[in-house]
DNA sequence: CCGATCAACTTGTATATACAACCAAATTCA
DNA sequence: TGAATTTGGTTGTATATACAAGTTGATCGG
C-alpha cells in the first residue's frame, strides 16, 4: 500500500480504465487488456486487478463475457436523468425566475449517517447548508447539503445566494459519480414551513450523494412539494445484456 | 464444487441468509454471524463467505462496519432509474416472492390522454390490463397499463399472473426507448384499495411510455406505496444511531 | 473441403494466508 | 475515579494459487 496518492490498488486501475474510456482512447464495444495483462502492467495480483474490472462492470462502464474478454460498454444516459435534478437550470429552462433563498450555512459536528456516506468520523466537523429554492416566488425545494470538509475546504465562504452549491461544487470537484434514492414522504416540521405546504401534502424527497475524483464530495436531501414538482427523464435502451 | 443442488457456494449462504431475514429470524438492524463464523458454519473459506455478505450489502439486504459487523438492513423495496427494470425483476433480484394479480384485462375506449401518448384516435379502442404486485403477500404496486393495438393486437389472451406485461412486451416488442415520470401523490380510492393503505399515506408514481421500433406501445401508470418502495441508484445509507 | 479435436486464452469460483484498519470493551495506571 | 492503553474481534485489502467453464482459432484427419 504504498501508492504514490495512497490511494487504493484497484482503485487506481478504475482510475485508469475510465480514463481511457472518457477519452475514447478505448472506443465503445472494444476489447479492453485482459485481468492478467492489467495485473502485470500494474504489477498487481489478478484477484486485485479483477476487482476493479467486477466493479466497473457493476457501475455500467463494461461488459465481460466468460472466455471472450471484457468489453467497454455503451454510455448510459444517466447524465440526463443527473442533470435534469439540478433545480436552478430546471426552472431557468422552463423560462421562469430562479431565486435561492439561504437559510443556514454552518459548521457543525456530523451526524451519523452523513459520516457514513461522506466516510468521515462522526462528530467531526461538517458543512452544512440549508436552501430554499423559488420559482416564480413560490417555494419549490427545500436543500439540506452537508459538504466534506476535506474536499472542499473553502465551502462556508461562499455567496450561495448569487451561485448555487450545485454550480460551485461542480467547478471545485467535477463531478464523477452520483449515487440517489427518490421517494415520497410526508414532510417534517422544517419542511411544512420553509415550503409552506400543508402536513398532508405528499413530498418528493431526493436524496443525493456526489463524488468527485478524490472521494465523496456531498449529500444532500432534496425535498419538493409533490403538487409543485416531478421528476422527467428519458432513456434511451441498449443491447448486449 | 459438488453441491448437491448444484449450486454455487457462496449462493448457498446467500440462500441461508435471505431466509433468516425474511423469516424475521434475524430482525432488522441485528447483528448476524461474522464472515468467520459462516465460513466454519458452512465449511468454506472466509473469502468465500464474504462474497455472499458483499452480494447482500449490494442488493440492500445487508450493511456492514469494518471492526463492528454486518447487519440486517430495513427491508424497503428499491428500484434502479437507470436502468428499465420492472418491479418483477427488483422484487426476485433481491431474494423476495413476487406475485402478480390480475384485477382487470380488457379492451375499452381511449382516454384522451392516453390518446396522445400512444398517437391513437380518442376513444378508439385500447388495451387495458390492472395488475396488483406482491412482494411476499404484500401488495406492493398497482400497474394500470394501456397497449397499443396496433402493435401488440393479441395482448388480451396473454395470461398476466404467469408471465407479467412486461416480460411479454419485452418479447413481442422490444423496448428502444421509455420516457418517464416521477411524482409524489396522495392515492385515489382504487389505489388504496389494492394497496390497503391509508389515505394519507404518500405514493409514488411513475408514469412510463415505452417504444418500440414500430412506436408508441404502451403507456402505464405504476404505483407504489411510499413506506415500502423507493427509486434509486445503489446508495445505500444506513443509520447505526 | 469439412468436421472433429486440441491448444491457448479468458473469465468464474474457491481456497489459504497475511496484514491493515477499525471499533468496542476490558484492563491498566495515574 | 477517570483517562489512557491493551486486547480481541470484525471487516477491508491484497497476494498467490488452483482448477472450472467457456470461447476462439489453429491443427489434424477423413
Amino acid at each position: 500500500m504504498d501508492n504514490s496518492a495512497g490511494q487504493k490498488k484497484f482503485a487506481t486501475i478504475k482510475d485508469y480504465i475510465l480514463s481511457q474510456v472518457e477519452t475514447a482512447a478505448w472506443p465503445e464495444h472494444s476489447r479492453i487488456p485482459s485481468e492478467n495483462e492489467l495485473a502485470t502492467q500494474f504489477g498487481v495480483s489478478r484477484m486485485t486487478a479483477r476487482r476493479a474490472l467486477q466493479e466497473l462492470t457493476e457501475q455500467g462502464v463494461l461488459y465481460r463475457t466468460q472466455g471472450v474478454g471484457s468489453f467497454v460498454a455503451s454510455p448510459k444516459s444517466q447524465s440526463s436523468l443527473l442533470e435534469i435534478r439540478n433545480i436552478a437550470d430546471e426552472i431557468q429552462r422552463r423560462g421562469h425566475f430562479h431565486k435561492a433563498e439561504l437559510v443556514q450555512l454552518t459548521s457543525l459536528p456530523c451526524p451519523g449517517v452523513v459520516a457514513t456516506a461522506l466516510g468521515l468520523s462522526r462528530n467531526a466537523p461538517v458543512f452544512f447548508s440549508l436552501i430554499v429554492h423559488y420559482e416564480n416566488q413560490q417555494p419549490l425545494q427545500l436543500e439540506a447539503r452537508y459538504v466534506n470538509p476535506e474536499q472542499v475546504p473553502d465551502y462556508l465562504a461562499q455567496d450561495f445566494v448569487l451561485q448555487t452549491p450545485h454550480e460551485y461544487l461542480s467547478a471545485v470537484a467535477p463531478l464523477t459519480d452520483a449515487e440517489h434514492i427518490v421517494e415520497a414522504v410526508l414532510p417534517d416540521e422544517l419542511t411544512r414551513q420553509h415550503l409552506k405546504i400543508p402536513a398532508s401534502e405528499p413530498c418528493l424527497r431526493l436524496t443525493r450523494r456526489t463524488f468527485s475524483r478524490g472521494g465523496a464530495v456531498s449529500f444532500a436531501y432534496l425535498t419538493s412539494a409533490g403538487s409543485r414538482y416531478r421528476l422527467g427523464g428519458h432513456l434511451t435502451i441498449h443491447p448486449k445484456t
